[in-house]
DNA sequence: TAAGATGATTGACA
DNA sequence: TGTCAATCATCTTA
């Protein structure tokens, strides 16, 4: 209380901050009733300067004298009791809310793509499931990979983004908590405030805080829509398959060309030969089927020029002999689809590309006749098919009847067999 | 930039 | 369900 003078006297007439003003106050202009007036405006006056003036310690030192002062306890009392009356009966209107449902959404969304949680591969699963969802579209394992890494690259990069913004904002809203409640601890010596009030105002900033959070979920969420439907933008457009894998499908095509209808099996060699998937090959081989037919004469070169590659290797099969062809393997052939481009099986294929009537290509001469001879007697010491059978089948037409199909076209599944009788068309798996 | 090549899609059919 | 045929959309090349 023996600050109380101090402070009184602080809220007095002193002239320390402004003596100028204070001088010419005091001087006043007159000495009647107005006169008396005028000098307790200047004192008011003179009061509002001097707290403007005051030092933060001086502050401090009046808010200490407030705190001591005798007044004090029963201000608080009465303050308590209408704290009591009002704000309390505010506070049952504002319950806790429920759980908002567009952040549990956009929760869930980031964790399942693999932004939020435990980094589980979940954006590369989510990535695989795209490329699976795509599948067709690539060109290859490599470009597919290539772009899965890519987009995965992408992914990590915005979970990093989150993440870091995130600890940012916990971080912000830890410290901005803290300040608040030590303010209010503060202010709690002044004015009643119950832990519960406390307790909801932190509530408060943390609504707040999660507010700017689903912000940030949200911009992220869109982030990453973006990214996949860039990714899954750019899986949807063609691309050639490499020159590789086209090579591989012609010569299965040329070499098979009685009856370019690969098995299951097959196919599932050729797709993992080429680097696409099972259901490409299939496109590819319809397309090219439909083509070649469409226009025989446009496709005759590269028909030879196959045939031509498939009989070279088969030569220098000749060469090796028996170690290539063991008498086991061609009737071993139905085994799953596994085909052989240099087996004997489908060098006869290939030999009939090479000897149809209308696959006598210029371009194709005497030497290659001669490979021919060479590969129907490796093909006849191989024991797998009499050379009557080679014959029958190595000169007739190109299989395509008059109805544009096939002819003797079998099923597709019974394609690797090599159980028919003569005539039967088959070799894409003899092994 | 146009024409041709090529991979994918779609509907009909057996 | 696999294939054919037509067609679309994109890529490649001259």
């Amino acid at each position: 209380m023996d600050e109380q003078p101090r402070l009184m006297h602080s809220h007095g007439v002193g002239m320390a901050g402004h003596p100028g003003l204070a001088q010419h106050m005091q001087d006043g202009t007159g000495g009647t009733d107005g006169d008396g007036r005028k000098q307790d405006i200047g004192d008011i006056l003179q009061q509002i300067m001097t707290i403007t003036d005051q030092s933060l310690d001086e502050a401090q030192a009046r808010k200490h004298a407030l705190n001591c002062h005798r007044m004090k306890p029963a201000l608080f009392n009465i303050l308590c009791d209408i704290k009591e009356k009002t704000v309390l009966s505010i506070r049952g209107s504002q319950e806790e809310e429920p759980p908002d449902a567009q952040l549990m959404r956009l929760d869930n969304m980031l964790l399942a793509e693999g932004v939020s949680g435990p980094e589980k591969g979940g954006g590369s699963a989510v990535a695989a499931a795209a490329a699976a969802a795509a599948a067709g579209g690539g060109v290859g394992s490599d470009t597919n990979s290539a772009e899965h890494s890519d987009y995965r690259a992408k992914l990590t990069q915005i979970r990093g983004i989150y993440h870091t913004e995130l600890e940012k904002y916990e971080q912000a809203c830890n410290e901005f908590t803290t300040h608040v409640m030590n303010l209010l601890r503060e202010q709690s010596r002044t004015r009643p405030i119950s832990p519960k009030e406390i307790e909801r105002m932190v509530g408060i900033i943390h609504r707040k805080f999660s507010s700017i959070q689903m912000q940030l979920k949200q911009s992220t969420c869109e982030a990453v829509m973006i990214l996949r439907s860039r990714f899954l933008d750019a899986r949807r457009k063609r691309r050639n398959f490499n020159k590789q894998a086209t090579e591989i499908l012609n010569e299965y095509f040329y070499s098979h060309l009685s009856n370019p209808y690969p098995s299951e099996e097959a196919k599932e060699e050729l797709a993992k030969k080429c680097s696409i998937t099972m259901s490409q090959v299939s496109n590819w081989f319809g397309n090219k089927r439909i083509r070649y037919k469409k226009n025989i004469g446009k496709f005759q070169e590269e028909a030879n020029m196959y045939a031509a590659k498939t009989a070279v290797s088969a030569t220098s099969v000749s060469a090796h002999g028996s170690q290539a062809n063991s008498p086991s393997t061609p009737n071993s052939a139905g085994s799953a689809g596994s085909f052989n481009m240099s087996n004997s099986g489908d060098l006869f294929m290939s030999v009939q590309a090479l000897n149809g009537d209308s696959y006598q290509g210029a371009g194709v001469g005497a030497n290659v006749q001669s490979q021919v001879d060479t590969l129907r007697h490796v093909i006849s010491q191989t024991g797998g098919y009499s050379d009557s059978i080679a014959a029958s089948q190595m000169y007739s037409p190109q299989g395509i009847n008059t109805n544009g199909g096939w002819q003797d076209a079998p099923t597709p599944s019974s394609v690797n067999s090599l159980t028919e009788g003569p005539g039967s068309v088959h070799s894409d798996t003899s092994n």
